[in-house]
DNA sequence: TAGTGGTCTAGACCACGGT
DNA sequence: CCGTGGTCTAGACCACTAG
């Protein structure tokens, strides 16, 4: 046939940033630099149609992906609310940690961040690439109604987190920290599990007896900028404080 | 304008199976009852549109679905292909159980399936309108390399699962047999986890001195029935091989 | 070059939520 | 009733893969 009543110019014929991936980040933009706040709702499909002036479909392919990643939920007659984003990642959290949060959930720092070389230490195997460059490092441990539960130490590539060891974090989270200063999400993870015996720093950090069995838990976190992996090593006491997880299609 | 060419009569117009819900279920069947076989190819979107009638928007929105439940990946400029799903599933597994399969992977029934009341050994909460009904319930040992890595206990209600107690297990997974014998998949789960000594009856089954440390991980599954919710205590051994998870957007 | 998936348009009807 | 999201049609062009 002709060539398709307009569709669009050439302007976007090879190499282009997507029509539908202008939206979804203009939209995450939005909740996570607070234009939409948690339960507000997003301007409707066929006003985002007008702004951008696309098709429902290519909207809808954004708000999909925004679905998906957990940042809103839809409601039918209703409109697409910004939700907490947490609940639908798999991640292992301290059950009590960020759940019930801000109550009796304390951080203190053994380690501010800083730049160094790559350690031994990690368990998961790290790209051979990424340990030519240098990395950040940090340590903390963290408590729950007072009680040290969580020894933490965190490795990721010292490239592209402008001014990284000066930020302050978002109510002591890194991944919030991540999010709201760097744009960047984590979608995905692995993890390796074991049950161990506390080592004597572990054993006076967490305030149990040496010898008494501790989570090691493993973790490679893999987040929306390619190149960006994060690198934990967590050793926790779950005599009160289980380690939850938690994962939904 | 006018009542839309024609659209769809009002064959569907209330309550009614979607059409790309007809697809996605026929796919997902094949795939299931081996029609389409892990590493071959779905019919194209072209193909499936003849097929059903429909146009590729609707097709697409079937293969979606499949996508996101790990059933198939894209692979643009050569079709659908059928993968393995667990994969793509958060699952907590024994590294080197099911990747490593069939290689020295073992699985001894310590309990085969039976019908019995429900039990106060499970740490997370069960629904009190399950406990109403029996469960069915089963007790095995896990094996690599002839070494016993994880005494596991199982409970499900015992509704809707024909002749269960009589059923082999394909693979000797549990999970697998709900695939393709019931049609049922695991869509999400929750889980806690704790280091402990290992009891005495854990460390005789494990083969470890009693007060090792050991991995007890408390899940309940969820599936695609909607009242068949699966609960599991495991009990690992991670010495030498540690418990594995991942999950990805 | 043919075929497959990826992106997008323009427009329709249906079902749900609140006024 | 109107507006919002849910489903679907018909057809286009682009980008990748393979013979």
């Amino acid at each position: 046939m002709k060539s398709g009543h307009h569709y669009l110019p050439n302007v976007y014929p090879n190499m282009s940033e997507k029509r539908y991936r202008k939206v979804y980040n203009a939209l995450k933009s939005g909740i996570q630099l607070g234009t939409y706040t948690v339960d507000a709702y997003l301007p409707s499909e066929n006003e985002l149609c007008d702004t951008y002036g696309i098709t429902r479909t290519t909207v809808r392919r954004a708000l999909d992906e925004l679905l998906k990643e957990g940042f809103i939920q839809k409601e039918h007659g209703k409109g697409s609310k910004v939700v907490e984003r947490r609940k639908s990642l798999g991640l292992l959290s301290v059950k009590g940690f960020s759940e019930a949060v801000g109550e009796s959930v304390k951080t203190l720092f053994l380690q501010r961040p800083i730049e160094k070389n790559w350690d031994n230490e990690i368990t998961i195997e790290v790209e051979p690439e990424l340990k030519k460059g240098s990395c950040y490092y940090f340590e903390r441990l963290r408590f729950v109604d007072e009680k040290p539960v969580m020894h933490e130490k965190n490795w990721l590539p010292s490239t592209g987190l402008e001014d990284f060891t000066n930020t302050f974090f978002v109510e002591d989270s890194f991944f919030k920290t991540l999010s709201s200063r760097y744009l960047i999400e984590v979608v995905g993870s692995t993890s390796e599990i074991r049950a161990e015996f506390a080592s004597k720093n572990d054993a006076e950090l967490l305030n149990i007896e040496q010898g008494f069995p501790i989570l090691h838990i493993s973790i490679v976190f893999f987040t929306s900028k390619p190149k960006l992996k994060i690198y934990s090593e967590l050793y926790c006491n779950t005599r009160e404080f289980p380690v939850g997880n938690s994962f939904h299609l």
